[in-house]
DNA sequence: TTTCGTGCAAAACCTTTGCAAAGTG
DNA sequence: CACTTTGCAAAGGTTTTGCACGAAA
């Protein structure tokens, strides 16, 4: 039972996802749901393909996607990441467990840092004036495999 | 004459830049000179675009500026940034001044943070076995003034 | 001279918008 | 029921590609 501090529980997500989007005056639809169900379940940045692609069962449009991922960001679910290719990937926000992203140069893998690791950032970012800082980097580099 | 230990001075990394460029066996030419000048006077992230227009003097194409900027980052003379808006900047990459930027949500003003202050984040990506890191940041929030 | 760079036009690509139909609370 | 969400088609904007001409080493 040593559980940490606080987990990020994929169904515990969902409901708390879920309840976020009522409280933003938002709808409770089916495409939305298997979009917020698609991101809480799995991990890493996806591309606005590759979530439509992961909802396919129940077939959607695109465009919806488009604007189901606007509103997510809008409301603060989902952050936007830009990997360096020219395509928007998203996630969700676990406001539980910021994290920056470790990205591998040559095979795009993606590693998880803990955001704690690097409290001085924000400090000297608010010593400039600056506030509502949510530092989450993409750290580029070669991983091990690839450095081979 | 207090010169800090490595200081940009423009013209120095002009020369530098049209050293490079013949060590990777492309040509200099008039328009890679322009571009190479803008970038290496001007600070900041630029747009394609605003390069291009930033050269106004000898009038090129676009698509020239696209793909003398692609081949100035394969050769790593400028780093790619995204600002979110799904829009490619491009810097000079200053050896001596690696640096991160603090960007205002709001007004997208943007504010240089030294590197030198994190080198914790150098070191963790090691620790996970990736090389070549080099960690230039787009860190959002919301300056002074927006805030107000 | 041979190779590399450029301009132009067109294509590819990701993302956004408008409108009518369907769904939600 | 009023209002939001969705699908479809089309447009918008950025970036890439092909080819012929021009310039650099």
């Amino acid at each position: 039972m040593k559980s940490k501090k606080s987990e990020c529980i994929p169904s515990e997500n969902l409901e708390t996802a879920l309840h976020e989007l009522k409280k933003a005056g938002l709808k409770v639809t089916p495409t939305r749901k298997m979009v917020l169900l698609h991101l809480t379940n799995a991990h890493g940045p996806f591309s606005i393909e590759e979530i439509h692609a992961g909802i396919k069962g129940k077939s959607c449009n695109l465009t919806t996607i488009y604007r189901i991922i606007s509103h997510l960001e809008a409301i603060g679910l989902v952050r936007r990441t830009d990997l360096g290719d020219g395509v928007a990937r998203y996630e969700y926000h676990c406001a539980e467990h910021p994290h920056h992203h470790l990205i591998c140069r040559e095979c795009k893998r993606i590693e998880i840092i803990d955001r704690d690791l690097f409290p001085e950032i924000e400090e000297v970012a608010k010593s400039k004036g600056f506030v509502q800082i949510n530092p989450c980097f993409e750290i580029y580099g070669v991983c091990k495999n690839c450095a081979a």
